[in-house]
DNA sequence: ATGACGATTTACT
DNA sequence: GTAAATCGTCATA
């Protein structure tokens, strides 16, 4: 497994989606332990021409800063009031695109990923892993991906990067539109959003 | 200062 | 399937 360097990212943001799937996203904790799962579902986000994306019009806000930085740098938002989102800046520098990372199958620290999805919430019981990264607000939840790694350099951070396996079989995409995003009239419905096609741990389907 | 709104998840009918 | 939860952010005044 080797760490995705710069030239990675500089994508534009049809192609990285795309070409996450498959690759694996690490996390260390403060205690130093390690989580870790493969991306198995992403979303495009085009910029200041796309009604669904945060940078729409060329909106420049305290909040979504991360997305006008390098290729490589992860923008982190809170939403909804309780949920956090995870994304990879990609493009070039002042090209506020990105890909947001939807879903991953767990691989690594299943046990604490657990622990963290049980906090706050009334059920108390096993959840299933296919419970535990299965949706943008659940993975940054599990993986405790949160304001403090916003505009985290994925490149160099010793706390959140991507990397790559050291052998990768052709995985199969899904395509479709992209989730929650009614209210961007005609860009409501691009098929901006893949998945594994093989996976059990995606948000959703179809 | 105020109000509307989420790149969601969960629980419930 | 529908609806509630919940609050930071941003546009407007």
């Amino acid at each position: 497994m080797t760490r995705l360097a710069r030239s990675s990212f500089t994508a534009d943001p049809v192609t990285l989606a795309q070409r996450l799937i498959g690759m694996t996203l690490v996390r260390i904790l403060d205690d130093g332990a390690r989580l870790a799962g493969v991306i198995v579902e992403t979303e495009a986000y085009l910029g200041v021409e796309d009604k669904a994306a945060h940078s729409f019009g060329a909106r420049r806000t305290p909040r979504n800063e991360a997305m006008y930085a390098r290729a490589g740098t992860a923008y982190v938002y809170f939403t909804y009031g309780m949920h956090h989102c995870v994304n990879v800046v990609c493009g070039r520098v002042n090209e506020p695109v990105a890909v947001l990372i939807r879903a991953l199958e767990p691989v690594e620290g299943l046990d604490r990923m657990a622990e963290h999805r049980a906090a706050g919430r009334s059920f108390s019981g096993v959840i299933r892993p296919r419970d535990l990264c299965s949706g943008p607000g659940k993975l940054c939840q599990a993986m405790a991906i949160g304001r403090g790694l916003n505009a985290e350099d994925l490149t160099t951070s010793a706390r959140l990067w991507i990397e790559r396996p050291s052998s990768r079989r052709q995985i199969e995409l899904g395509n479709g539109p992209r989730i929650g995003v009614a209210y961007a009239a005609e860009w409501a419905d691009r098929p901006l959003r893949w998945w594994a096609a093989c996976s059990e741990h995606v948000s959703r389907r179809g």
